[in-house]
DNA sequence: AAGATATCGTTAGCTGGGCTAACGATCTTC
DNA sequence: GAAGATCGTTAGCCCAGCTAACGATATCTT
């Protein structure tokens, strides 16, 4: 069936686009000075509030002895700090400093700037139509899930 | 204007989803039992010919020390040799053997195989509509190198 | 209440991948 | 033929991934 051929052609493609998407991208995220794994720990610390280190290891599907080298990297350049609980003190909540806000938004700046610099030149039509075809994009990776 | 707020908010949910795909697909490279800078550097290889080691750094946009360790740890793997320049002895090029192209070919197919899987539960119609949200996808991307 | 068990984070030690600096071998140029 | 450029490698650094083992703390059993 044609379906199925067609499903891989356009499979192949997106898969393409999707590497280099994020290979242009990345060459903003250099600008922060901070690693890949850092900058995207940090960001699931800004966005995702205080969480403890097991809680954000699992989040960036990592062990806990590599979250715990990232977490004190980050800590060194006082972008997050660490905090005991009182309640079960076996636990670690890892929340962001000021700096570690300011840092993240401003590359998440640059970032979506250079990008949202590119879409801006498509025309009316064609922003709409991909916005859907994103949004499509969306259900199918979570579909990839189960 | 509307319009570039539009564009803020694609560009973050186009980010997210483009690395929540591949974050999905890398998944299916786990199971070639290669990283994915050797798995990167073979795929060069299998398909862009033999090339010079230092063509290969600059293909994989890495410094050549760098490429001769993944280099290395590829032959070691039987995956491509190592073939000195009768010409100009200074030159090493790289070519895969067949078991390099075996590997490869072997895990795009379970990449793609999987993105196609999650694709091909989509209604024709919308499938229509990704294609074309792909296609334009690339065009930006295309853009975003100048 | 005490002892066994489970959980959390860290440390230790391994591999691999990124870099720069320095080097030996080899062309190329003058 | 000597000087300079180019290619790949080696040495030595850092970061990031893993497993195994451990200490501290909570929880469960009895």
């Amino acid at each position: 069936m044609t379906k199925g051929r067609d499903a891989e052609a356009l499979a192949d493609q997106l898969h393409s686009a999707a590497i280099h998407l994020l290979r242009q991208l990345r060459k903003e995220d250099d600008a922060s000075g901070l690693s890949a794994p850092r900058l995207s720990a940090l960001s699931v610390v800004v966005f995702g509030g205080p969480l403890t280190l097991g809680e954000l290891a699992r989040a960036e599907q990592v062990k806990p002895p590599t979250m715990t080298r990232i977490v004190t990297g980050l800590e060194k350049e006082g972008l997050v700090k660490r905090k005991g609980d009182l309640r079960d003190r076996r636990l670690t909540h890892i929340e962001a400093t000021s700096k570690g806000h300011k840092v993240l938004t401003a590359g998440r700046a640059r970032r979506v700037k250079k990008l949202a610099n590119a879409l801006s030149r498509l025309e009316k039509t064609e922003l709409a139509e991909l916005r859907r075809g994103v949004q499509l994009l969306r259900d199918v990776v979570a579909s990839m899930r189960g």
